[in-house]
DNA sequence: ACTGAAAGCGAACGATGGTCGCTTTTCGAC
DNA sequence: GTCGAAAAGCGACCATCGTTCGCTTTCAGT
């Protein structure tokens, strides 16, 4: 880490991505709230201040995380719905990578959702905002598929919401009825036997 | 107040509800996690560590604002509980006390309940054990309905789970089909058509 | 080599929740 | 009536927290 030389947006992005992945074992086992600023700075091999360089507040490290991790989810959303394929099968698609992103960081969602709990009702708007983001891009696919025809006209924003929240049962709900796959497939076809055109 | 003389457990409650009172207005301001144990030792017209003898923790305050009311409405149930009718009807007056006391403090539950949520799980778990026993309170009265034939045999705890939780809508909620009176019996009727016997 | 700017840091700050030991008040025993 | 034990009350104090400040270190361009 040079000292003298500035850093590009995308560096700080970089870094922060960096120091974040440093400091997650400990949020796992003591939990964010516990963990004070001291401690966080000293597992990322940094001076306290030094973190203040890179993260304006304590909240902003949990906020961090999930507009991270929803702005990484949204992008991949936005990709898949470029596609040239009818919107079914994207917005099919959109969902199976959403689990697999969910699933592959599921104890640390489970544990960071948990303390988001506690943030201040700022910190949790800007987690939200981001939020709808995401579900304003399973919307316009969702609208998408009213013009093409293969859905139905519904009401794409409450249909998303819907949607999106179906997700959490099957990543971190606590009674199975089957792998995520299967689970996911089986909410999927309600979803879009409700939906369909 | 006198100092030299000890208080009984029973004047000591009344002591605890009496500063919660002088103190509750501060809340309904600023907030219980913004105000500091300094600004509400001043409410209250104690010295800091004197409000530690009432209350142990900063926490314990907010806690015991739940475990207060909750009581109270667990004993309110539980005196209705014991007359002399059939289960459905005292059922009815029950829930009927419970909307009174959610209404007669809503902004006061609005706020506690969102501050709430920023506890301790430790403390959030004191609160849940109160909700918890009157929950069980309405689940016995809804087993005695059903012992008297007035209810079919159904899942008890769920019964109670879902009607209690059915009440928040009545008092919290943002969309009104009309009166809480109103809404109360639309529900109760659904209710218990539900689980008639 | 020099300089300006960026990156990094530890000491220090203000405020917080919580504790300690002292003072004041009272009551009951003598 | 007084004296002492015990309780109630208190403000100073403590440790710790999140956050800021000013200094040092390092490097790129001249």
């Amino acid at each position: 880490m040079p000292k003298g030389i500035p850093l590009t947006e995308e560096e700080q992005a970089k870094r922060r991505h960096g120091i974040f992945h440093q400091v997650v074992n400990i949020f796992l086992k003591k939990g964010f709230q516990e963990t004070s600023m001291r401690e966080i700075a000293e597992a990322a091999g940094l001076g306290k201040s030094t973190l203040y360089d890179y993260f304006k507040t304590k909240e902003d490290i949990l906020v961090y995380f999930f507009e991270d991790q929803l702005s990484d989810m949204t992008e991949e959303a936005q990709r898949i719905a470029m596609q040239n394929l009818p919107a079914d099968k994207r917005l099919r698609q959109v969902m199976e990578t959403y689990i697999e992103n969910l699933q592959a960081n599921k104890s640390l969602f489970l544990k960071m959702s948990f303390e988001s709990q506690r943030l201040k009702a700022e910190s949790q708007k800007q987690i939200q905002d981001k939020r709808h983001a995401y579900q304003d891009m399973v919307r316009a696919l969702i609208d998408e598929g009213i013009r093409e025809g293969v859905f139905r006209k519904v009401n794409s924003l409450l249909a998303a919401r819907m949607l999106v929240s179906g997700m959490a049962p099957i990543v971190f709900g606590s009674r199975f009825t089957g792998t995520p796959q299967e689970m996911l497939k089986d909410t999927l076809d309600i979803f879009f036997r409700g939906i369909e055109g």
